[in-house]
DNA sequence: CCGTATCCATTCCGATACTG
DNA sequence: CAGTATCGGAATGGATACGG
């Protein structure tokens, strides 16, 4: 039995919090719910992801209480998948891989997509880690997008072609 | 060839940050790092990780501009590991996903280590995300542990201490 | 003490076919 | 469209033995 260390139980939250949404998946996941994604296909076609992987991974997720299953949204006799309240707490940790991958895993030029987020891309044009002191400590400068923006993809030299719906009323109290 | 798809040309940012840093090992190296480890044998007993692995791991970090490897330190033979300025831009993630570990993946009153970078505990006291705004979009309350505390573990509901002293030993240029 | 190399079980993931 | 089932290849990770 070799089974991979669990770290359910660890005692350190940032283990255990890689525990829960540490997999290669989940956090993109996460992503394009944040970027307004909740059926079945809208996630499989943004990320590529075989159709049984995402079962799973859409299960742990539910499961890890990331997301919950609402009975329809269209009509459909399907479920719609959305951020809960714990789902949506991992905002600042999405926002930060992005900026940390804009900061540090592209080359000068080259083209990125940008923030996604429709519920606070309206609201956020900076963030910015503070101390109580009011210095800040963290990153700065993030390029947000405003929801329903037409381009999803903001390029500066190739063109996009990651196709979208409309933002509308996405996750969210 | 079924290979994993690679994410490293992915035109996403979290993806890409994914793809450098998001695998099962690498965030919590990175932890131990801004934790103050630098040898191999800290990052090996730390994190119970066998030796292969964790060279790997260690490679793959350096490769990613992660981690910097420097000659010495205590002067034996061997070398040290030291987090880059790209390492130590991980922070924020870090600091959010212990946070939300800490929110949403324990018990009340289950005990739990508490925040370990030496470099900044004794400046950041509270973080928070704030909007250019000046109002608060992403989380607050972190507790901070400072560099040499005895018991590394802290009951959740005990008050948040805010000393300070100086860094001393830790991995501080 | 620091790593490398090898073996092997487990898990992950992509492809595909299938059901409703 | 939304999932389930299965297969096979690849990567992961633990244990251990070995060399600097």
């Amino acid at each position: 039995m070799v089974k991979r260390t669990s770290l359910k139980r660890a005692e350190c939250p940032v283990a255990r919090s890689l525990d829960a949404i540490g997999d290669w998946w989940s956090l993109l996941i996460v992503r394009d719910a944040f970027d307004g994604a909740r059926r079945f296909g809208e996630f499989q076609n943004s990320l590529g992801i075989s159709k049984g992987i995402l079962t799973t991974r859409l299960r742990d997720l539910v499961a890890q209480g990331v997301l919950d299953t609402v009975p329809a949204s269209d009509g459909s006799a399907y479920q719609d998948y959305v951020l809960t309240k714990k789902g949506q707490d991992l905002f600042p940790i999405v926002v930060g891989l992005r900026q940390w991958g804009e900061d540090h895993c592209f080359e000068p030029g080259e083209a990125h997509s940008v923030l996604v987020d429709n519920e606070t891309a309206e609201r956020v044009g900076r963030l910015e880690i503070r101390s109580r002191s009011g210095r800040a400590v963290g990153w700065a400068d993030t390029t947000v997008r405003k929801a329903g923006t037409p381009s999803p993809v903001q390029r500066r030299s190739a063109p996009a072609k990651r196709s979208r719906r409309s933002a509308s009323t996405a996750a969210g109290p």
